[in-house]
RNA sequence: GCGCCCAUAGCUCAGUUGGAUAGAGCAGCAGCCUUCUAAGCUGCGGGCCGCAGGUUCGAAUCCUGCUGGGCGCGCCA
């Protein structure tokens, strides 16, 4: 498929003669600048000060050794000692043969064939709906997920939640206070600290509505236990209710709750203290992350007998582990960038391999429209919530826009821009090519014409169509990178370098009317970068409209 | 004060794991539709890659120290 394989195995043959052990991978890189060939290694360099030889004279003497190769048109040292190679038009259709011969799985890798990968992400606890800002962890979840799917692991998406802890009864007592208010009981007291959205209104009304009769003759204690259950059953609702409108489907949903149950928590803590990493002070356990390496010794469980967070962390990350993952991935936003290697540690201290876990963390996101920064919503001056961004953006650009960039990097959301239905619109530029392809095919059809695998591609010359070849016969790798390091953004620079390759290709060379030779095979490229397209919009979530 | 992340064109960002003359989009200017979708294509202008050292054939990229911004630093999660 790529190109290298067609010199790697007479430049390792070339390297034995002059007397070098080449290294397993020969390093090759596809070069910027015009002229400078198809392909460039640095082997020549690498090598020449151990050999104390001269880099470019190093270079030519492998050029010397290396001779005629087929396919390759041309071989020479240049700059610093490159060597630079050009191959000839037949490489590239070998490769769009291969490509072709792919079908509908071009892009995608078998690597991890055989290997499990559970990738956990959104995690919100059920105390309201999702607000913009979880829009990124959404999608960079989903599209990590995907990635390792189509690199050929068995993935399973999973949610982690916490229906037990201090939040869920403050939302239960925000909801009781609301529904005594409506109740008539107007003076009864809202919590200090509790949850003042929109939606405790309506979670109120829904219970006052539906269950006026049990709610009022049960106890206090009981009827506010109920409205904890209505508020998180209405609040997951609502979470599933956004993912389902960014088509984000989890396999596993994970209650924290249920580690206490099996004794998982306790079996934790017992193992951490047999191991020395526990002990009391002030009424509480604290764990001695001191002794592991960490800054300081942090409280695992407080003097009221309750764990902190970090303990079914520990226990909760063991539990996948031993549920047997190859790979373990946590997308996790930057506000909780302290935890992590709080929980690693424990993890290590029992006796796991955390090179297993990978830790995703992604900056936050700043909403801007027209320069201004935006916080809350205009239309309730409440918070900014998902299902908000969705209705006014679409679906397709809130996916998109959360993975265009690194995760590591603070994100600015334009909203004036992703608004922008037209030329503007990065996600517009993608869809449209494969919606331009579209139109071709189904033109093509209206002749009798469509695209066959057996057609002449040699007659695929012209330099817009040999770069767009390269460019496709880079996609799997292109994946695989983008897997392993967990970088889904390069995905969307890979399909914007299509679009525009493919664009290009369509504005040099006419594709139907022209020569029937030419015509069919220029009408099997447009096919096999459709598929390519449309593969790669499909990995980011992001529709792929056959007309627009 | 400590930890992690970031700093590249007027703005938003890429930068192929250390390579050759640092690239896109937007904004600005100038062109290209009697034929396959102009939501496209072509050209022009725009840079001390935050600053200072170091490593080496070679640094936007790696190391150290600064400066400026973000997120954390709880017996909250």
């Amino acid at each position: 498929m790529m190109m290298q394989r067609y010199i790697e195995p007479q430049l390792h043959a070339a390297l034995v003669s002059l007397g070098v052990t080449p290294p397993e991978a020969i390093a090759f890189g596809v070069p910027r600048q015009e002229g400078h060939g198809h392909l460039s290694t640095n082997i020549a360099m690498t090598f020449a000060k151990g050999l104390g030889k001269q880099p470019r004279l190093f270079a030519q003497e492998i050029v010397d050794a290396l001779g005629q190769v087929p396919l390759v048109s041309l071989i020479e040292v240049a700059g610093p000692g490159f060597i630079n190679i050009t191959f000839s038009d037949d490489v590239y259709h070998a490769m769009l043969r291969d490509l072709d011969a792919l079908g509908d799985a071009i892009g995608r890798s078998s690597v991890g064939a055989g290997r499990t990968v559970n990738v956990e992400y959104v995690s919100a606890n059920p105390t309201g709906p999702l607000h913009a800002g979880h829009g990124r962890n959404c999608a960079v979840g989903d599209t990590i997920a995907n990635l390792f799917a189509w690199n050929g692991y068995s993935v399973t998406r999973e949610y982690y939640f916490n229906n037990a802890g201090n939040q869920m009864n403050k939302l239960g007592l925000s909801i009781f206070a609301r529904v005594q208010h409506r109740l008539g009981n107007e003076d009864f007291p809202f919590p200090e600290d509790g949850y003042h959205g929109e939606y405790i209104h309506e979670i109120a009304e829904n219970i006052v509505r539906d269950h006026r009769v049990e709610i009022t003759a049960l106890k206090e204690d009981a009827a506010r236990a109920f409205c904890r259950k209505q508020g998180e059953q209405w609040c997951f609702a609502s979470i599933k209710k956004t993912l389902e409108a960014l088509n984000i489907h989890h396999d596993e949903y994970f209650n924290e709750d249920s580690l206490y149950g099996d004794g998982k928590v306790t079996a934790t803590i017992e193992d951490l203290r047999a191991k020395g990493l526990v002990y009391e002070k002030d009424g509480a356990q604290w764990f001695a992350l001191t002794q592991l390496g960490q800054a300081q010794d942090k409280v695992i469980v407080k003097s009221t007998g309750e764990p902190t967070y970090r303990l079914p962390d520990i226990a909760y990350h063991r539990d996948k582990l031993q549920r047997g993952f190859d790979t373990v991935v946590d997308i996790f936003g930057a506000d909780h960038i302290a935890t992590i290697p709080d929980v690693l540690a424990g993890v290590r201290a029992l006796g796991f391999d955390t090179e297993r876990v990978k830790v995703v963390i992604h900056q936050m996101v700043t909403f801007v429209e027209g320069g201004e920064i935006v916080k809350f919503s205009k239309r309730s001056g409440k918070s900014f919530t998902l299902d908000e961004l969705i209705d006014e953006v679409g679906a397709d650009v809130v996916r998109f826009f959360f993975v265009m960039r690194a995760v590591g990097t603070h994100l600015e959301f334009d909203l004036g821009l992703a608004k922008e239905e037209g030329d503007k619109n990065p996600v517009f530029y993608l869809q449209y090519a494969h919606a331009r392809i579209c139109s071709i095919l189904r033109k093509a059809e209206e002749k009798g014409l469509a695209p066959e695998s057996t057609a002449n591609i040699s007659v695929l010359t012209h330099p817009a169509e040999i770069e767009l070849i390269g460019l496709l016969s880079r996609m799997q790798t292109a994946v695989e990178r983008a897997c392993e390091n967990v970088e889904p953004h390069t995905i969307a620079e890979f399909l914007r370098d299509v679009a525009a390759s493919y664009h290009n290709f369509y504005h040099d060379c006419r594709i139907l009317g022209v020569e029937p030779e030419i015509e069919a095979a220029r009408l099997l490229l447009a096919d096999v970068t459709r598929r390519a397209m449309r593969n790669g919009l499909l990995l980011l979530g992001v529709g792929t409209p056959e007309r627009m």
